[in-house]
DNA sequence: CCGTCATTCAATTATTCCATTGAATGACGG
DNA sequence: CCGTCATTCAATGGAATAATTGAATGACGG
């Protein structure tokens, strides 16, 4: 009874994937680790989740050919399995985003009118770099910064926005990014520097998406996550 | 505790979305509801389920916003609620496929070594098909075939593959399609007629891939769905 | 070889999910 | 307005999943 034709076989196989991603704690996990390889108990940090909790979450996402796990001493660094992996995250995003109109107002609630908020694209911001016209800040955790960011950014993690904010020229524009196109830091430092006159936008996505575009990323060796 | 904070509360619908995908039987419907809209009991009838459980599952799946019920008289006819649904679908096949040795497994044992078995490409098929080259079979049942098929295709249901390849000119390469990628119909069809002494091919995908590509399609408007 | 530390395993409880059953709804046809 | 039929609802029992706890592995450093 357990496999009664190849064809329900596979669509069981299928669904084992589906229901590896149909957990919250593990589509975060899988942001996460999508930034660059992680250990367990980083990731356990960053969710504010037990060890044991995230390791049993993270078996999950083993068992279901998302992740793979590479052992360095005693720790263990997950991955993502394969970019595949981004785009079919992207595609329940993308089903979510156009299907559910609680995502909708969940977004709207808490990011405000944000309706000018329209974000800078890849291209855009490759353009603006080159002519100088715009300062570019990476307002993820230095740990995450240090892993991996696209050229000529500046690492301003959320917390130091407001400060950082008071020695940069008033008029030059600000382009924030953050995780992904799910992430709210850079929607928050956005608000957080209009609200102090700055001109800010968002890049659209997020650092693994620029990554999976195929641009340049930059990385600093030698600090370790913490 | 419902609602923590709004990154949460997304994630929580996207996983809502994923966990949908997230059953066998789930997954069997859309490919079946991505043909074109259908019953529920037509439906029930496809996958040999209990009516009950399958208008349950559908439901399942229009919470999730995958697909959408519209009432006509005293049938209620289910279809996709937006072409992303097929995408995360095949996202989704992607990654078991990338990932999962037990796909594979599955596949060569069922399918013995079809090796040679390389599908025709959309692009190839309508060049041989202007050209008059090959003949064109849609195994699907009668009445998918009647919702849509693939211009200059003749239906020739699995069951009727065998007697009516009796009639077939021998030479000439027959290439057959069903539903999708992994309907194993097609597949089926291609094995006997090769046993048979036919040059047969599979098309790539099947019936809403080719639709989702923009390419023509042709129905049989008088022939209701039974 | 022993203590330490990251990770995993095992066992528990609470929760959610799944299939089945039989009854309820809602629309058509007479 | 009543019977019929497609669909949905409600309730049940059984299975799978999730979070927690505490113990077990496995590798490093002395």
């Amino acid at each position: 009874m357990s496999i009664r034709n190849p064809k329900q076989a596979l669509y069981e196989q299928f669904a084992i994937v589906a229901k590896a991603l149909g957990h919250p704690l593990r589509l975060e996990l899988i942001e996460h680790i999508a930034q660059g390889a992680r250990s367990v108990e980083a990731l356990a940090a960053k969710l504010e989740q037990p060890v044991a909790n995230i390791s049993q979450h993270l078996q999950a996402l083993r068992r279901a050919g998302i992740v793979s796990a590479d052992r360095d001493g005693k720790f263990v660094h997950y991955s993502l399995a394969d970019a595949s992996v981004l785009s079919a995250f992207a595609a329940v995003r993308g089903v979510a985003e156009r299907q559910l109109a609680e995502v909708d107002r969940i977004v709207r609630g808490y990011f405000d009118a944000l309706d000018d908020m329209r974000p800078v694209t890849r291209e855009e911001l490759q353009t603006l770099m080159r002519d100088g016209l715009v300062t570019l800040i990476d307002v993820r955790p230095a740990d995450e910064f240090a892993l991996g960011h696209v050229p000529g950014a500046i690492n301003v993690p959320l917390g130091e926005v407001k400060a950082w904010s008071a020695d940069a020229t008033v008029g030059r524009e600000i382009v924030a990014y953050c995780r992904g196109p799910w992430c709210v830091m850079s929607f928050e430092a956005v608000a957080a520097l209009r609200s102090l006159g700055h001109a800010a936008r968002r890049l659209e996505d997020g650092m693994p998406e620029w990554q999976a575009a195929g641009l340049p990323v930059e990385a600093v060796a030698d600090i370790a996550a913490d």
